[in-house]
DNA sequence: CGCGACATACCAACTGGTTGGTATGTTACG
DNA sequence: CGTAACATACCAACCAGTTGGTATGTCGCG
């Protein structure tokens, strides 16, 4: 459930006795990227505002003083786990083999068939840590904001190029963009993650995310052929 | 800035001395309603968590033993808010002119055209505060999630009869049920919410609406007609 | 009608605990 | 031994909630 640092204490060395907080702690030099996993995992489940910066530390099992040698402000950090976030998700979808397909759409629909795979357990473990800092931080701080789009955006744009193909092989309507499709999305992803949130059902989660994959099939499949129902999705191996 | 109390102090019972904070306050027994149109504004912008007793207090011209008066605790509030923004939401729409097309998809496609229409201004005027709060609430007051997902999906709801007739008339695929298509529906609007606040671009938030309209279009529109681009939004009076 | 008893709506000041941030050590590593 | 990476102790501001009080409306009863 946790996630990163549980089990991985034991670069402790007792031997050598140069006890620190490491009881359960981290080597030197592991501070910053514990808060950072420690930052996206507490915020996701109670909000930027609600998290205090000692509640992260000891999530992290640092001390305050790590938090501001690290990092200038509490704002500071949230522009950090943003990108954080950014490049540890990117890691994951880049890693995915819905890359492999040899249609576009297929790669399409494979990127859907992974994200509605990956709403299980929690709202807390599958919802996304940028769009729920947006929702605090729009109005009060440009930095968090725009962190934030990047994550949100940079991360559609990895849509682009399959989306794009697979509108110049359906012949689709000239109104849906690559750009515009991958952004809607994201959109429909954020809007399921809400209501998922909201109902504590996450297959109201997942209902989003099945519709959105019908109306990329309307949109992306060849005309002559009428969309069929649901599918069955791709089985995605975690790696 | 103080608000309430400003020229109080007096008691001076000018005429007759009823007077009080009304000198740009309310009358007795507005604090309420009041602090609840304080707390949707002051909430849409900053958030639930980041807001405190004090500024709804003085957004509301009021003192903080009005607030604990009226409300037991903070979530308390929170949770008025969340039922005030239903209330007010919900008598906007059954006054608006979508419901009186006469075919059901013409009153669906009303719907999203003025959602569209009502994207304008900041995010903090065009967003869904139910929405905002449950992001922060969801894994920290049961009352609260409850709440915004009454609001929500009692609102989902109003839809469903409109989207049943047109599934009915369209003689849509069996996979897409009214309850299903006003959940995404919701959805959309929601992550398109995120998506404006991010980019801090209305246009993107709209454009989001656009895929939402064209998708209910391809699902909704009798089948033999190819489902054509972009309508031109039916104009929609603002009585 | 008048008047006392009570209830409601509010207000100013206060409190105890919390919060982001700082000032000042201490420890490991190159 | 110098510097980066921490830790400890502390603080001033702030925050949700409380207290004790006042002004105003309302209701029952003679």
């Amino acid at each position: 459930m946790r996630a990163a640092g549980e089990g991985r204490g034991e670069a402790r060395g007792e031997a050598r006795g140069q006890a620190r907080g490491e009881a359960r702690g981290q080597a030197r030099g592991e501070a910053r990227t514990g808060l950072l996993d420690a930052g996206v995992a507490v915020i996701r489940q109670r909000g930027l505002a609600a998290t205090t910066v000692d509640e992260l530390c000891a999530a992290a099992h640092v001390t305050k003083g790590a938090f501001f040698h690290h990092f200038e402000s509490k704002e500071a950090f949230a522009v950090a786990v943003a990108r954080h976030w950014a490049s540890t998700t990117a890691v994951m979808f880049a890693a995915a083999t819905y890359h492999q397909a040899d249609q576009p759409i297929d790669r399409v629909l494979g990127y859907i068939d992974l994200r509605e795979q990956l709403i299980d357990g929690s709202p807390a473990e599958y919802s996304c840590a940028a769009g729920t800092m947006t929702q605090e931080a729009f109005a009060t701080s440009v930095a968090i904001r725009e962190a934030c789009a990047d994550a949100i955006f940079d991360h559609a744009g990895t849509l682009e190029d399959d989306l794009s193909a697979a509108i110049a092989v359906a012949r689709a309507p000239g109104d849906a963009t690559a750009a515009g499709l991958a952004r809607y999305t994201q959109a429909v992803l954020q809007g399921s993650f809400i209501l998922g949130k909201a109902s504590d059902d996450l297959s109201l989660a997942r209902e989003a995310v099945g519709y959105l994959r019908d109306s990329l099939r309307r949109i992306l499949e060849p005309a002559q052929t009428a969309a069929p129902p649901f599918s069955s999705p791709i089985i995605q191996e975690k790696t």
